[in-house]
DNA sequence: ATGGCACATGCAATGTGA
């Protein structure tokens, strides 16, 4: 099974290409961030004529997050962090593969930026009560997948200019440690256990002609618990969506399970 | 340091993203 994850900027200026994406490549699962919508205006219909099911943590005008599925998913939870501001940022879901249960996390990490704010120390804390809440349900299942928009660049590899990202939120010692510290609970990072020097950019901004120059980084993640590093067949970044037109500043990326 | 692009809100201009 593929399982696919992409922060879209917007569902519904995104519709299209979004349709699109699940009719040529057709993920089993799709995680879906920054849907900027509340719950009554997400495009349900449109994902029930492809044969998805949706379940939406939504939220007016930014952030939001979505998981849409071809096969149900049980025990739904928008509640794994306790969010004093009230940003929608994670959603997870229960399914069975090879006779495990597997919960996936769908994470929208806040950006952090500028470091010397408000907005930094937001970061951190949600990190760490992420981390918090992994180590509880690690307990109850050790079978997690934690993927979405991370906003962590996890090394010097993974971003085309790293100098000028060095006291970036994104890149930061401070933040990279806190994604080692998820890692070393016991997670692989999938795309970098499967290719251990290629390029895996996610994000190329939309200014400055960063697509075409090639101007990139690796922010979007799939975690995969070590429980289950015998089922991860392939991780693969689609840069496919990120060439469309009207296209999200995102791409996918996509693991295979079997 | 900023924000040239793109999104949302809501109808003009502003906040946000990374």
């Amino acid at each position: 099974m593929i399982i696919s994850s992409w922060n879209v900027n917007s569902v519904r200026a995104r519709i299209d290409n979004i349709k699109d994406y699940l009719k040529n490549y057709s993920p089993e699962i799709l995680l879906m961030q920054e849907i900027k919508t509340e719950d009554p205006n997400f495009p349900y219909d449109d994902f029930k004529k492809l044969n998805y099911e949706s379940y939406v943590f939504g939220q007016k005008s930014y952030n939001g997050v979505a998981i849409i599925s071809k096969k149900k998913l049980e025990n739904v939870r928008t509640d794994l962090i306790n969010d004093k501001l009230k940003q929608s940022r994670i959603i997870s879901g229960e399914f069975i593969l090879k006779k495990r249960k597997i919960q996936i996390i769908n994470i929208y990490t806040p950006n952090g930026n500028p470091v010397d704010t408000d907005k930094y120390t937001y970061k951190i804390k949600w990190l760490d009560d992420l981390i918090k809440q992994l180590k509880i349900l690690a307990k109850m299942n050790e079978n997690i997948i934690l993927a979405g928009d991370f906003n962590i660049i996890p090394s010097a590899e993974d971003v085309y200019n790293v100098k000028s990202f060095e006291d970036d939120a994104l890149y930061r010692l401070e933040i990279r440690k806190k994604l080692r510290e998820i890692i070393n609970m016991g997670y692989i990072d999938g795309y970098r256990h499967l290719h251990a020097t290629k390029e895996g950019y996610t994000f190329w901004d939309y200014m400055r002609g960063a697509w075409q120059k090639n101007n990139g980084m690796r922010i979007d993640h799939f975690l995969i618990s070590n429980s289950l590093i015998n089922l991860l067949k392939g991780v693969k970044i689609n840069k496919n969506p990120r060439g469309k037109t009207k296209p999200s500043d995102h791409t996918p990326i996509e693991i295979e399970l079997a």
